[in-house]
DNA sequence: TTCCTTTTTTAAAATGATTTTCATTTTGAA
DNA sequence: TTCAAAATGAAAATCATTTTAAAAAAGGAA
C-alpha cells in the first residue's frame, strides 16, 4: 500500500513539481506534527534538526506550494503568524478550532457541524461556498478545572 | 437620547481612558465606515483627511485599545493586514463574513446561525465559548452572474 | 555522457505591517 | 497653578514574510 508521502509526491508531480529533499523533509515534519498548528518558523526549526542546510525561505516557499495544492491549510488565529495544518486525507471539510484564551491551547474539531449553516448561507445569500474557517475562542476544559 | 459616540466615551471612561480628539476622530471614521473592514492604514488615511496631524502609531494604539474594550473587532482574512469592525451595539454575537475568491468583496452576515453548533461544541467538547470567527470563502452572487 | 534549459535552493537584502522608544504635549486631579 | 500620569508624534526598531540574484540540481535531448 501507498504511503502518505508517496501520495503527496504524486500530487506534486501531477502539477509538475518535484518532491525535492527539502520539500520531503518539510512534509515529514508536518506529518510528525499533525494537530500541532506549527508556524513557518516552527517548521523551519524542526526541519533544521534533520536537514541543517535548509533555508527559511525554502520552508516558506514549500508551505506556500503545499497550501496552493491544498495539501496543507494555512490558518491564522490572529496572533501575527500563519500556521500550517496538513489536511486530513479525504476530508471533505476543513476542521474547526477551539482556541483557549487562558492557556493558548488549540484543539481541533474534526466533525463538520456546519452542513445546515452552509445550506442556509448558500441559499439565502446566494453564495457558492468553497471553503470556510470556524474558530471558537473561550475556555478549554483543562482551564475550567483549574479555576474551580 | 445618547449618541453612539457618547456611549463609547462612557465605555472608555469606565475603564479610565479618555476620549481624546485623536481617539474621537478615529471612532468617527469607524462609525462612518461600518461594514467596510478598514485596515489600520485605511483608517489612518481617512482620519488624516480631517485631522492631518494624527500619527499612524496613534491610530494603531487606538484600534488596539478599542479592540481590548470590545468596541471593535479585529479580524483577519489572511491577506496580511488586520481589519477593524465596529461592533454592533447590543449584538450578542460577532457577525460572520463572506469573502469572494473572485473579486475579493467581503459581505457580512449579521444573523447568528451558530446557536445550535455552539450548543453542541459547549456540551461535547466541554468548551466555554466566549467568541467565534466564521468566514466562508467562495463565489459571491455578483461573480456568479458574471460567469454565466 | 555532455549540453542545455528549467526548476529549485540559498543567503542576503528588501518589504510591509505593526510596535516600541523617547521626547514632548496634554490632561485631570489636588 | 502645579504635578504626575496618560497620550501623542516621529522615528527607529521589530518581526513575519517575500524577493532577488547567483549557484546548484534535475531532467531531457543529442
Amino acid at each position: 500500500m501507498e504511503s502518505r508521502i508517496e501520495r503527496i509526491k504524486k500530487h506534486l508531480h501531477s502539477s509538475s513539481y518535484k518532491l525535492t529533499p527539502q520539500r520531503e523533509a518539510t512534509v515529514r515534519v508536518l506529518l510528525e506534527h499533525e494537530e500541532d498548528h506549527l508556524s513557518a518558523e516552527d517548521v523551519y526549526l524542526l526541519v533544521k534538526e534533520k536537514s541543517p542546510e535548509i533555508g527559511l525561505a525554502t520552508v516558506y516557499r514549500t508551505l506556500e506550494l503545499l497550501t496552493e495544492l491544498k495539501i496543507v491549510d494555512k490558518i491564522n488565529f490572529g496572533d501575527g503568524v500563519s500556521r500550517y495544518d496538513l489536511r486530513q486525507e479525504g476530508a471533505a471539510h476543513f476542521h474547526h478550532h477551539l482556541v483557549c484564551i487562558e492557556c493558548g491551547a488549540v484543539d481541533e474539531i474534526q466533525e463538520d457541524l456546519l452542513e445546515d449553516v452552509e445550506a442556509i448561507v448558500e441559499k439565502r445569500w446566494n453564495f457558492q461556498i468553497k471553503d470556510h474557517r470556524l474558530t471558537f475562542h473561550g475556555i478549554c476544559y483543562r482551564c475550567q478545572d483549574k479555576e474551580e
